[in-house]
DNA sequence: GCCTTATCTCTCAAATAATGAGAGATGACG
DNA sequence: CGTCATCTCTCATTATTTGAGAGATAAGGC
């Protein structure tokens, strides 16, 4: 707050955020609606937002993000930011709980472990960070394929073989399927003993501010101590760091009117039905 | 320009396009002089910036670009986008050599078309807008493949299997990564009746301002019609296509300084080496 | 460990540049 | 063909940005 924020700038990124999809268009009325910005004031900015390649122009005048976005996300370090905002959060939850900690996300169909914290008595995998490993078996991988479209999904999941790493690993693809859509329906995934026989995990996903799967947050434990449970309290301190993660590093901007149809659940907003 | 453009936005958004890499940390003031901004109003912009989170401040004090631009590229509806700024130009081309021009990008390990043109007289194979194709044994898809850093690529051509469709077809994992160090070397790629024994490709990428490939466009012709003159005229003039919709797609924003060590080749920029 | 240099941060007055209302023109849609 | 929404421009007001300067702080060389 010391040193003067530049309102225009405030003001260009909240009509970009006023985007909620990539196959939204949107007029310059209705951006300048969603930014509780003046109609006047919305019509400029986005000018000068078309004028540099961040919205583009389609047929009957309506807006669409534009590539510059994407190239300006090219030079994003996720897994390093993702490393350094988790830091104390996955730290602490680690000892609270005296487990493994894991952060990952997606990188050509595997999983890249970002981050990763174990407590001295906390089951330790042998992995390293920056190691790829397949996504089928573990929670990690789980939470972020059952976030792929579909049409990715195929190219995936179709591909490598589904190696049985212990006698509970998912090794056929309608099985697979079925437990992405499981992982969809209530918001995390388990692996149970599915990499090693002596080891369950639960896992979260990460979201952005739209509500998107950017990254996976997981526990690890020996499998004997992960009973039922032990889960659920597991499970609710994972959703908790995961949500602290969030809001850490998307800061909820102030106000961007939501779009009119109803959406996805957008990261740390606190479910709540409007009664009317 | 008739509409006033707000100057401010323009000069946040040259600040972010100061970054040239996810590695790159850079203060206040080198952003500042690379936007040929004074020092103050960088400085002001930046922390601007900051707050919104399209930067996150490191360690010393320095900048990266931050998540922010990350959920925002995600609305960016990147095949849309480049199919209709490419319409015109592929149309054109396809026309006037009389074959068959192919725009793809890499979705989940497989290319993706997102546009086709053909002409009455060309060779058009079955590809569909919107089907996907295994990357190996195309041109548009060793372009796509060449450009993904070397742990990706491992998890892509290692995972399925190399068919041969045909006698050319590399089905062999070492061959191929020769070919795709030739691709990158040559800056474009040969499908030498790989896909089918009557058809030659060739395929050059597409690039973004920071010379980062985002897709790739290829022509397709009757494979005895391809001899050696014509591939390189095909060459030359999808070449110049492809130039011409970077250029459109990417527009060369008001002067960015370049970062201080010699970089990748930027998109638009004739290859040029400067005596020393 | 000290000196030099670069970067960070704030203040201030000047004036540029953004603001928001209004209103006519244009285009969409039934 | 009429209605409504959006687009686009103008203008006077005023809030905001501006850029230089300078002290405080941190970095880097030796």
């Amino acid at each position: 707050m010391a040193t003067p924020k530049n309102q225009s700038v405030i003001k260009a990124f909240r009509m970009l955020k006023g985007f909620h999809g990539p196959d939204e268009w949107l007029t310059s009325c209705e951006l300048s609606r969603r930014a509780n910005l003046p109609e006047a004031s919305g019509y400029r900015l986005i000018q000068t937002l078309e004028q540099i390649g961040a919205v583009v122009r389609g047929p009957k005048g309506r807006y669409r993000p534009g590539m510059l976005l994407v190239s300006l996300s090219h030079n994003v370090a996720i897994g390093d930011l993702l490393r350094e905002a988790s830091h104390k959060i996955i730290t602490d939850l680690a000892h609270r709980l005296d487990l493994t900690i894991h952060i990952g996300l997606l990188e050509g169909g595997m999983v890249t472990y970002i981050a990763k914290v174990c407590t001295p008595t906390s089951l330790s995998p042998h992995t390293r960070l920056g190691s790829q490993l397949e996504a089928y078996c573990s929670g990690l991988g789980k939470v972020l394929l059952a976030a792929l479209p579909q049409d990715q999904l195929d190219g995936f999941i179709m591909d490598g073989d589904l190696v049985a790493l212990t006698p509970y690993t998912i090794t056929d693809r309608t099985v697979l399927r079925a437990e992405l859509q499981k992982v969809r329906a209530r918001g995390y995934a388990v692996d149970d003993r599915e990499i090693r026989a002596d080891m369950r995990c639960l896992a979260v996903p990460i979201h952005d501010a739209d509500g998107r799967v950017v990254a996976a947050m997981s526990a690890t434990d020996h499998a004997e101590r992960m009973d039922e449970f032990r889960q659920t309290e597991v499970r609710i301190a994972l959703q908790e760091a995961s949500c602290a993660l969030e809001y850490k590093v998307f800061p909820p901007g102030p106000s961007v009117v939501p779009p009119m149809s109803p959406r996805l659940p957008a990261a740390h907003e606190i479910p709540f039905v409007a009664h009317g």
